[in-house]
DNA sequence: ACAAATTTTTAGCTTTGCCTAAATTTTAAT
DNA sequence: ATTAAAATTTAGGCAAAGCTAAAAATTTGT
């Protein structure tokens, strides 16, 4: 494969799971920045290697052979996303132009081996899910802090206040985007919460809980 | 810089590097597996570009510039290197392959951030210096572990016996090709070395440390 | 239903990096 | 000093991936 078609079938598969039906040749152009005449020529030459079904004007999806190609490549994506960010302090919204090249290294052992090294991670960066090497995934869902159950770990990836105070908050605790959370337990009492976030221990009030989202694993 | 262009850059730098003159239009083509006049085509493209100083059947030499760009690769080649032994559990032949890859990804931030991840290693697992960010690099030089000062650290990188009871001993002592390996102290009565290995110190006869070459830098 | 608008495809051309075959220059041998 | 051998370059082409302009198919609006 190279790289050109990894990324489009990368792009076929992203515009896939939204619709329903097939993917159009100018959703492709657009996010490939390209124009429809190329999208058509690279089209031709997926459906001749059995990557995707394509009828002429009728769009594309992938085939199970494509779809095996694109979570590998999207598990690739996250797993580097992960790295940079847990690893070499790269910060939430820095990490996908360089994941983007990382994902087209061609390494089975290099994959296992980061998977391995960052401890199995089940999400990225964004909160979204990183397959497994046989291609599963599970879904993910967005909950506010304080919904999240005892013993969930998720990513935090929006907050339902965005007052100066509250921000301020975030930051005086070094809470950011991104950072993963876990829930330790809950007191019954005030419904405030004890969480690990980069290795430490913190005890936050309902308050705050309940004005931050994070993303956790079904 | 197109791939290709950095890989070209790359070969004749190393090539540049043993002989005094320039470098042969077939040498290249030999290391990059392709044809003498496919090398013709990109030295002219190179030549253009500033990087390769170039006078028709005269071979070839690098430019400041081209030299700048050669360590740049050579920097991040060795420093990919370093992070998939001491990080993913690669041994010493396996990571060149991958690293050829890997050199290739464009993030200045990336490299740095790896560099400090590593803590700035000096040298690659196969013994070679590694450029700092500002083209400067150490020699390096290969002596017998008894003869390395205390405190200094290198890398394992040969053997003088090769005899069966040795390997074993090396091999029951986990010590392998592309180890990183301190001399602690010396004791004077009988030469043993106290050494550092994968963070753990053991003691090794005179006999064990004059058959072994590390690379350390001078 | 059918003309207009939109989408998609085709045809033909460009660039990059490579190739083969032939021409040219340099090097080596007698 | 010539000539043979080796190295290098030129010329002309090819495949990948893109582009523009024009043709064809589909969708939409009334």
């Amino acid at each position: 494969m190279t790289l050109s078609e990894e990324d489009y079938i990368k792009i076929i598969y992203h515009l896939g799971k939204g619709d329903l039906g097939s993917v159009s040749t100018n959703s492709i152009a657009e996010r490939m920045e390209t124009k429809p005449s190329s999208v058509t020529d690279m089209i031709k030459k997926l459906s001749e290697k059995g990557l995707v079904n394509y009828k002429k004007y009728q769009g594309v999806t992938l085939s199970e052979y494509g779809l095996k190609t694109a979570l590998s490549i999207v598990r690739k994506h996250r797993l580097w996303e992960v790295f940079l960010v847990e690893k070499l302090e790269f910060s939430w919204d820095e990490v996908h132009e360089v994941a983007e090249q990382l994902e087209h290294i061609k390494s089975e052992k290099l994959v296992d081996m980061l998977d391995k090294h960052l401890g199995f991670p089940q999400i990225d960066p964004h909160g979204d899910p990183i397959p497994s090497k046989d291609g599963e995934f599970k879904k993910s869902i967005k909950r506010l802090l304080n919904e999240v159950p005892i013993g969930k770990e998720g990513i935090c990836v929006g907050v339902k206040d965005s007052s100066p105070p509250f921000l301020k908050f975030l930051d005086k605790n070094k809470i950011a985007l991104g950072d993963s959370i876990s829930v330790i337990d809950k007191e019954e009492f005030d419904g405030s919460l004890h969480i690990k976030i980069r290795e430490v221990d913190i005890h936050i009030s309902d308050q705050i809980a309940s004005n931050l989202y994070l993303r956790i694993i079904e």
